[in-house]
Formats: structure tokens, C-alpha cells, sequence
DNA sequence: TGCTTAGTTGCGCATAGACGCATATATAAT
DNA sequence: ATTATATATGCGTCTATGCGCAACTAAGCA
């Protein structure tokens, strides 16, 4: 049961939530930077959290230059599914704020790619949604 | 969104996964000796991890005498309800061990009802199935 | 009124994990 | 080459948690 009591452990963190949420919303791969600045966590730890995701089988990554594109692996079987499922019902006033952030630091994005790194809330703007 | 990490949080032990997995397919309720037989685990740690899967809302408990019958408590919103099926979902060979057990232990019921506690291992015989 | 039994709970220990800080790696730009 | 930038990682610390043991509660029975 291991590989699955891994899977809740890493989902058990209140980041590492937030970051599955939020990848399995855009729909579209995301780069750390730009989880960093949608969930105003520190940069270490949100690469640390997604290495730890990754480990366990919820994330896979792609590198493009200097940056890492992460999301939702759910591939294999249907645990994964139906827990992505899960995590995807949780209601919506819990995600809001992150999905606002995500939304304008979306728009930092060239040609559907992301050119720039941490650029912090204060040159985000406040959430207005 | 503690909330929903303390539940992960919850099932992310091994022997809670595992009573989890046993009352979602037993489809009745099961008594803490009963679960002890069958996973064969002490019988005060089956008592704090039912105990805390309860606080988590995962389960809920009835007392009928000297027993406590818990059963998943899969009542509010479609979380629990996905979350329920993500872990049922987990091949069956991960847990047919403990169903085994709890096969033969339910032998011992009387009328739908416990009448005995622990009985140990030896005394149910080895899992033929 | 005790005794037995099903279950719970408090305590101490040992381990695991999350964070902050600093630093390292790797790719691109000048 | 050197510098800047995106991401990763090693280390120390602090907290959380699972376990074993022992004591406790509560319900039934002699």
C-alpha cells in the first residue's frame, strides 16, 4: 500500500494541494515561476514540493531552456484519475485567490510561453476577481 | 484547505488506508476487534486510528454495548464520495490479504452481531484464500 | 460488589517532514 | 568568458506523528 499512502502523504501539505488544484484548473502546463507567484509561497519550497509531487507519480515535468513545465500525470489506472477527480471537486472558494493570481500572471506569457521568472505580487497587482 | 489536507493526511498511514479499504468493501459496519483480527494489528493502535479517521470525518461510530461499529461516513459533498472510489479503486491485490481475514472473522458473528473481541490469529486459522 | 472484557487514552521515544537560509547547477545573454 | 536568471538542493532546526507500554473507562456478568 505504500504507493499509495505516498500518493495521500504528498497531497496531505497544504502547497503541494494548492499546486495540484491549480495544475489540474489551467488545463496547461505551468512553470515553477509562475506557481510561485500564483501561490505567494517561496521559491525553494515550491520547487522542492513539485520535485516531491514528481517523485510520486502526480506530476510530470518538462524542461524548456531555464525553465521546468510541470503537470498533472494521470495516466496510469484509475486511482489517479478518480483522486484528480477528488482533488478537482474541492470547492471552489478554497482555490479562488490562487486562480485569480494564475490568471494575471498568465498574461506575462509570449506566444503561450513563459520569458520571464518571479515578479512577486506587488507587480502582479492585487487579485480584483 | 486544511480541511481537505487533513484528510489526505489521514490516509496517508499505511494501517488507516488499509481499514479504510476493509469497511468500503465489507459494506457494513465492523467492530475494532474485528479489525484488529483482520490486519493484525495491536489492538490500541486500531483504536487510535479509527479514533482519528473519525475527527477527520472519514468515518463515523456506534456503540452498542461493550463494542463501537465504525463505518465510512460518506455523507457530505462530492469529495468524499470521489475520494471513496479513488481508494476502492486500488487493485485488489493490495488487500486481499486483509479481506481473507476479515472473512473468516466475520464467521465468528452471531446473528449479524459481535459477540466475541480479539481472537488472534491462531485462533481464526491461516488465510486459505 | 467485584471481575472480566471491549475499547480508549496519556506518556515517552524515535523518526519523518516542512521551513528558511545559503549555495549549487544549468542555460541563456552580453 | 562573465554575468544574469530559472530552478534545484544540502543543512540545521523545529514540529508533527506513529509506536509500545501502561493505565484508564465503561459495560456486562457472577
Amino acid at each position: 500500500m505504500e504507493e499509495y499512502t505516498h500518493v495521500f502523504k504528498t497531497l496531505s501539505d497544504p502547497t503541494r494541494l494548492r499546486i495540484f488544484r491549480l495544475l489540474l484548473d489551467a488545463g496547461k502546463e505551468l512553470c515553477v515561476c509562475e506557481l510561485v507567484d500564483s501561490l505567494e509561497e517561496p521559491q525553494y519550497n515550491v520547487s522542492k514540493h513539485v520535485t516531491a509531487m514528481r517523485a510520486a507519480g502526480l506530476l510530470k515535468s518538462r524542461k524548456e531552456g531555464r525553465w521546468v513545465y510541470y503537470s498533472p500525470r494521470v495516466a496510469d489506472g484509475e486511482f489517479l484519475e478518480l483522486l484528480s477527480l477528488a482533488v478537482a471537486a474541492i470547492p471552489e472558494r478554497h482555490v479562488k485567490h490562487d486562480r485569480a493570481k494564475l490568471r494575471k500572471r498568465l498574461k506575462l506569457r509570449e506566444g503561450g510561453k513563459c520569458l520571464t521568472g518571479v515578479r512577486k505580487e506587488h507587480l502582479l497587482g492585487k487579485v480584483s476577481s
